[in-house]
DNA sequence: TATGATAGTTATTTATCATAACTATAATTT
DNA sequence: AAATTATAGTTATGATAAATAACTATCATA
């Protein structure tokens, strides 16, 4: 649907925002990096258009998500579960914790540690969250299908591992 | 080639940076955007690492590409190819027009704007730009295979348009 | 007990991103 | 032609993100 519009005039199919006149691409259409990073700003400028009214960015949910699916963990193990470095973690758990949110509870045997837990008001508020992350995640699966969708969870996961593989063999 | 890695122990199967115990990801392992970050996190890393050496950054590169591939433009017009706003947009070039590798000439007709062009430097440094940036993509390729890798430009393409297509209804 | 590692923190720097306001010039309206 | 409006580039500013170094407290180990 909506597929079809002009597709003669210009050879490299654009990702463009505005609505001037559009450059060549060149070679940057075909650098994975450059259209990734264009996928991902799209994606994020959706859920922020979507999470507005709640007040949460992306990092936010990702972060109370994380905390919402495991028992206690502590900041090193969130901040680097999602690749956060546990310095900038701080002001970010701050935050949450500030707005009542989330809770740094005492870890018991390890007096350096802070175990992380929802408050009451968090786990209500996680209801809200993911009613309003599925709805942005539907929005993604009618822009492109089902089957992509369902795909680029297996490829971006191959990707995210880039780095990764080399460290193996060292 | 390295796909059998112990596929049973957990569920979520990861992304993540580090070498410490893994956290479940809960509904964040479903969620596009948190993936597609990921993913490209990863590839700017590798970006970065292969482009140390000569100093340059993605956005770098892509507003050079995008000089390099067309006549001429003016600064408002880069800057929104790549979504950048303007005002930003600015310094980078500043940077790029101090190091010797773009021009910013008048424009015959319109004494408002410039005409960007690389330098003699620019366009011979852009060789070896496109040298790395090939390289770069080789090794992504080798990582998730041809096929996935040329999927994902449509797939992704299809991804960035999310905003897009709802602006032609109003 | 001494030493080293780990968890959390603060401070600092840099890069990114968005907004508002200004100057100069071009295009349009009256 | 004069007045108005739009466009291109710029500056300044503030918010957020990301990276590094250095510190304190606590735990684990030699």
């Amino acid at each position: 649907m909506a597929e079809a519009r002009n597709a003669s005039e210009n050879q490299t199919r654009d990702l463009h925002d505005g609505d001037t006149p559009r450059l060549q691409l060149g070679p940057l259409g075909e650098r994975l990096g450059y259209v990734l990073r264009r996928a991902q700003v799209a994606v994020f400028q959706a859920f922020d258009a979507t999470f507005d009214e709640v007040g949460i960015r992306p990092v936010q949910y990702s972060i109370l998500t994380i905390i919402e699916s495991n028992h206690g963990p502590n900041q090193t193990q969130v901040a680097e579960t999602l690749g956060i470095k546990k310095t900038n973690f701080v002001a970010m758990l701050d935050a949450l914790e500030q707005r009542g949110l989330v809770r740094r509870t005492a870890t018991p045997g390890d007096r350096r540690t802070y175990s992380l837990f929802l408050t009451e008001e968090g786990a209500t508020f996680m209801h809200t969250l993911h009613k309003l992350a599925a709805e942005h995640e539907d929005r993604i699966v009618e822009q492109v299908g089902t089957d992509v969708h369902r795909r680029l969870f297996t490829e971006l996961g191959a990707i995210a591992r880039l780095g990764r593989e080399r460290k193996r063999e060292s």
